[in-house]
Parts: C-alpha cells; sequence; structure tokens
DNA sequence: TATGAATGAGGCTTCATTCAT
DNA sequence: CATGAATGAAGCCTCATTCAT
C-alpha cells in the first residue's frame, strides 16, 4: 500500500494523476463550460498528454462526473458532522453551518461546482439525478433538520419548513454562482462577508419567535 | 421591440422571421446550451432553412446576444413602473413586485434567460457586462429602492440595503433556475406559489420593525 | 480544368453524388479493406469533401453497407430470371449461369465485394448475417434448383446437393477472390476464360451421368 | 530483480515466449482482421504486457508476417512428403492428399491464415509475394504434379492441368474460408466431411478416364 | 428573399510505439 | 528481461458558415 521505503518518483507521480487531472478539468469546466473545455487543455494543464488522460478517465463525461463527485461529497459529510455535534440554539447553528459551509467552499472547487451543475444538468439527466439524490437531497435535509430543531424547541415561528428550506438555501447557492461565474464582470462585486451577515441576519430576524 | 407602427401588410410574415427565429432560439439555447444548440435545428422549429438564419442574424453569438436582449429588457420596464406607482406599504410593495414579476417571468422567456447568462456568462464576457449594466443593475436598484423607502418610512429595521438586496433577489433567480434547469430532474418538485409565500414570509418578518 | 461547360453542375451533381461516393468507397474498400480506407479519401475521390460524405451516408458502416447491398443484388436478380426462363439440358443451364455471371462479375464490383465480405464478415456480424440471408442463401438456392433440375431430368448423376452447391460454388467465389486480392501479386496470373472452362468441364463430367 | 537464480520454469517460459505471442496474435488476428487488432490484447492473450511484445518483435507488421510465416510452411512440407511416397492410383492420391491436408489444417492455425491472407494481402505486397511464392505456387505444383501422373498414368482424362489445378483447390481454400470467416453467421454451417466427400467424388468422376 | 448542398476546421477518441524503472 | 505509464499521430464525426442557384 503505502510504499514510504523507496518512492521511486515514478509511482509516486501515477497516484497524483487522477487527483491533477480532476483539479485542471474543475478549473476548466468551470472557466469555460462542459463543451468548451477541451481535454488536450486538461492534459496540458495537468501536466500530461492528452493520451494519458485516457488511461485513468474513460472519457470527457466521464472526467466530468468524477469532478463533481469528488468535489461535492466531502462537503455534505461536514455539514452533516457539524449538525450532529451542536448543542447551542438553533439560531447559532443556522449561522455556523452556513459560515462554515462558505469557508469550506469558497476554499474549494465546490462553487464551480454549482455553476457546472446549473449549465449542464440539463445535457447530463443522469448526472443530475445523482446530484440530486447524493447532493440536493443530503442539503436539504440538513436545512430541514435545523428548522424543524428550532420549531420544537420553541426558538423558531411555526413555518412550513419544506418550502423554506429552499429559501434559506437559494442566496448561498447564489453566492456561489456570482463569485464563479457573474462577479468577474460586475462593477460593484459582491463582498460575502456583508452578504452572509445580511443573510443570516436576515433569517434570524424571520424565523426567531 | 413593440411591432413598428406602420409597415406593408403583405410583408408580415416577413417581418415576424426575426421573431420567430428569436423564439425558437431561446426554447433550445435553455433547453440543450449554448454550445448543443445546432442552428440547423433552430431555423427548422422556426420553420426556415438554415441559410435563412443568417440574412437575420451574423451567426451563432450574435442570435444568443439578441436573444437576451430581445427578452429580458420588457421586464424591468414592468417593474420599474410599478414602484414608480405604488402608494402603500413597503411590505406590500415588496410583496406585490414579487408575485407580479413571478407572473410575469414565468410566462416569458425571461426564466430561461436566467439560466443561461449563469451558464454561459463566463464564455461572453462583453454580453455579461451587457447584462450586468441593463438587467442586473437595474434589478438590484428597484430592490434598493424599496428597501430604502421602507426604512425611511420606518417600516423596515435599518439594514444594509445594498448587501440585502442580493439576499432577496437570490431566491427569486434561484426559483428560475429550479424551474429551468433543475426541476425535471427532482423528486420533489418546488412548489412556487408555497416557496414564494415562504420567501416573502422570511422578508416581511425579518425586515419589519 | 476540364469543367468549362456550362452545365448547371450543381443540381445534376447532387443526384450524382450517392453513386459516385458508393463507387469511390467500393474502389477503395477493396483496394485497402475496410479499417484502413479513410473516409476522406473515398469523398476526395468522389470529388467532395469530407463532410458531405455525412450528407448521404450516416458513417462509415452505413456506407459499407450500402457498397454491398447496391453491388450485390442486382446479380442474383439476374441469374435468378436467367434460371427461369432457360429450356434447354442442365449441363447448358449450368454453363450459362456461370458464364453469364462471370460477365456480369467482372463488369462490377462484384468481385471486390466477395473479398470484402470475407476479410470483414467477422468484423460484421450483423452485415454479414445480412450477407448470408440475402446474398449467399439466395445463391446457394440458385445452384441447388440447377442441380436438382438435372437429377429430375435424368441428366446429373445421384448426388448430394446440399453438399456440392457449395463445392460448385467454391471455384466461383475463388476465381473472384484471386482476381481482386491475390493476382496482383503472382507471378502466374490466372486466365479467367480458361480455368471457367475447366471448371465447367469438371462439372459436367463429374455430374452428367 | 535479483533473481539471478536458475529457475527451470522461468527458462522455459522464456523460450516459450515468442510462440505464445505466435499463437495468441493469430487467434486474435484471425478473429478481429489485421487492423482491428491490438497489441494489448495479444500481449494480454499471452499473458505479458504490452512492452514485452516488442523484445521478440519489431512491431506489428512483424508478427503479422512471422505469424503467416510459422504456421505456413510446414504444412507444405507435409504435403510433398506425402507426394513422394504415394504409389497407388492418382485418384487415391489426390483423395488422401485432400483429407490429409484438411485433417493437418483443421487442427492449426492454417485456415484462420487463409482468411488473413486473403483479408490482408492488399495491405502487405511484401507479403503477398511471399506467401504466392513460398505457399500458393508450392501448393500448385503439387496439384499439378498429381494431375501429371494421372494423365501419364492413363488414368485421368487429358485436361488442361494449370488451370484444372486452381479449380481443385479453390473448394479447399473456400472451406477454410467459410469455417474461419462465414460459418459463425450462417444458418445452415458446412459440414466438411460432406462438403470434402462431394468435392472428391465430382474431381474423380470428372477427371478419370 | 430563400434555399440547402458543400465545406473544412476542430474535437473526441484510439492505439502502436517508446522508454524509464 | 519485463513492465506499464506516457506519448502523439491519425481517424471519425460534427456543425457553424458560405455561396451558387
Amino acid at each position: 500500500m503505502s510504499a514510504s521505503a523507496k518512492e521511486p518518483r515514478w509511482e509516486r507521480r501515477k497516484q497524483d494523476r487522477p487527483q491533477e487531472l480532476l483539479a485542471a478539468a474543475l478549473e476548466l469546466f468551470v472557466e469555460r463550460g462542459y463543451a468548451a473545455t477541451r481535454l488536450e487543455d486538461v492534459a496540458a494543464r495537468a501536466g500530461v498528454s492528452k493520451g494519458t488522460l485516457y488511461l485513468y478517465f474513460d472519457g470527457k463525461e466521464s472526467l466530468f462526473k468524477s469532478v463533481v463527485r469528488t468535489n461535492m461529497l466531502p462537503l455534505l459529510d461536514q455539514a452533516e458532522a457539524r449538525i450532529e455535534g451542536h448543542a447551542g440554539s438553533s439560531g447559532e447553528l443556522l449561522r455556523e453551518l452556513i459560515m462554515h459551509w462558505w469557508q469550506a467552499a469558497s476554499h474549494s472547487g465546490v462553487m464551480g461546482i454549482a455553476k457546472l451543475m446549473v449549465a449542464e444538468s440539463g445535457n447530463f439527466p443522469e448526472l443530475a439525478r445523482f446530484y440530486h439524490d447524493e447532493i440536493t437531497a443530503r442539503g436539504d435535509a440538513t436545512v430541514v433538520r435545523v428548522l424543524e430543531r428550532g420549531m420544537a424547541r420553541g426558538e423558531f415561528r411555526h413555518i412550513d419548513a419544506q418550502a423554506m428550506k429552499k429559501v434559506i438555501i437559494a442566496p448561498l447557492i447564489m453566492l456561489m454562482l456570482w463569485e464563479r461565474s457573474l462577479a468577474p464582470c460586475a462593477a460593484d462585486p459582491i463582498d460575502p462577508q456583508a452578504y452572509l451577515q445580511s443573510m443570516i441576519d436576515l433569517c434570524l430576524n424571520g424565523l426567531n419567535t
């Protein structure tokens, strides 16, 4: 397994290839969109040749799917772990989830994935379904749990949690989209911190009893 | 965008061509994305031949830009007109704007445009700038005006209107994206009316003094 | 250079395209084999560009199938028509079928097709089945009819017609293969006329009572 | 890498490598044709890696030629030895040659080679020449010797031996082609024994005085 | 104005071949 | 000797664009 003894530089690079390719692919898919991304460019950015890519992925679509899966699942795990271990008020829990989520998202490829999924899910029904089942549904459920926790503890007003979860998630997704897709062209870029503060402020004032 | 005043009636069909092409292009761009949309299919859906398209548009990119411009401007006009003539409370104004905006958006190509802009603005910097300057900035300003109106009249708490405008707009845009792009694959589709009710409920509770 | 005439040239040529492409494809498939034939070369030999080929055929495999069908079916029709109308002895019928078949085959693409089918049927099970059902089976049946006719009239010895049909057909197919595939490299080329005379001689002497 | 010992089994395997590769290559070339055969699959079937193949053969073409040479020459030697030592009638000699040839061919790669040569000789002029000079010419000469022997002894009618040799060889080659290439798709497979009986029957009846 | 046949650049993918280990 | 990761040339196919009619 871990051949720590002798590391023949070659073996080591081999193991890194998939991740290097995934990283390069993420950048380019986000930058240019699925169709406009050329596999040759992905390979070049990963420092390998075109053919090498096919040693690790079946093709463009397979690469795309791997990019999505690799980047999204860890974040969900984190969020769910955090909600498990929380003891304080539900408002505080919501704030924490939002802020930590943003912390993680802004340091990973997650923001780009969000844009990709919006842009391409029409072209990949299979991937869209996977994304909904594994990512969206889990994220939604997390928010619903917080809302129901708050209502059960008398901290939140009584609301329609199923509808509200989407309202609450929407600004988070849009923040990612703006950062990745629209911000570069905006004269007045969004300040994520102020944005998130306002969002949390609105939510807590709007939800608390 | 409105019908020309006096045009020879026998050239009506000729006059309709561009709009028929724009309508067909909108459908297909939204359905398949920019790159995957073939001009031959656009022409076929408009009932003309491929070559005819080039009599009215310079090419694919030009067609795309025209689609965006044609579909977005009227909605902004409506919203601004409505805000001018409002006399009641600011909360009611916000509710009205949201509901009427959705009414108009769900009966036009606006929802599709939103998806297109998110997906493709990276590939069309010039169009992204136009979109920001002419659409996004005007929409943002409209919301800011409502928020400032509410604060000035003592109806809303004091908040950071510049940051909050984005938080409020986000759920509206996301609703469009979900409807256009992600909903078809979701097991639990969003009910727009419940969604908007929850959103207005959250905003008014979160903003009102 | 030679296209100085004022012929409409365009309308006219359109109708000829498929046949020109089929003719070019036949030559190249026979010359180089299926895999080694590049569609660009086919198009070039037909005097069109690569893309034009796709206006008339779905792809390489589709083109290949069309080549086979176009070239083989007419010959079968001819042979069956001839057997219908024959009145003389069965030996004479056999001789006639062989000689006329060769006459037709040597002036068409049939010889090349024979080589193609031998070479490629392993790679195209579907095409091989089609070829067996539509071509081979019909050809076999034709020979069987002649043999049974001869036996019924007391002209031929009693033989196993099912096995003998293949023995009789074999030299005809081999003649085609030699001409198309092996002859160019042979120091002592086959004289088809002498070959056919010997074959008929052998068959009649071997079959007649 | 420190395997300096003398491991019998290993030495053995080393010596067998070329033949294992040739056997694997024969199977795959026959199965899929030259172009569609991937060297990686050849190596895998021989139980070695792709690179190892290049230790024994210069490349794909070299491998192909070796396959042909290795499989064809022994059979010719057998046939010629048999004709030398025959003492009986020429008809019996012909029968014996045919039956023994089939016996040997059906238990070796010879049948596949026949298909390969028909299919690929156009692509390998040099190999086609070798095949004609070393294989075809020797086989032809063998048959001619039998025919002339029969005529000289008054057992056979007077015929054009040069033309007839090809007529007699044709059904044998076709039997190989059918078995290797066309049979798998045929609804009514050929029974080789009945086929050969009919062929010998036709020849002897057609040739004998 | 309208047509649609024709073009050809460009992308994805395959695989024979090389070479560092 | 053996390996298998890496390469890159080459082929199939698509489709935006042109242009003769």
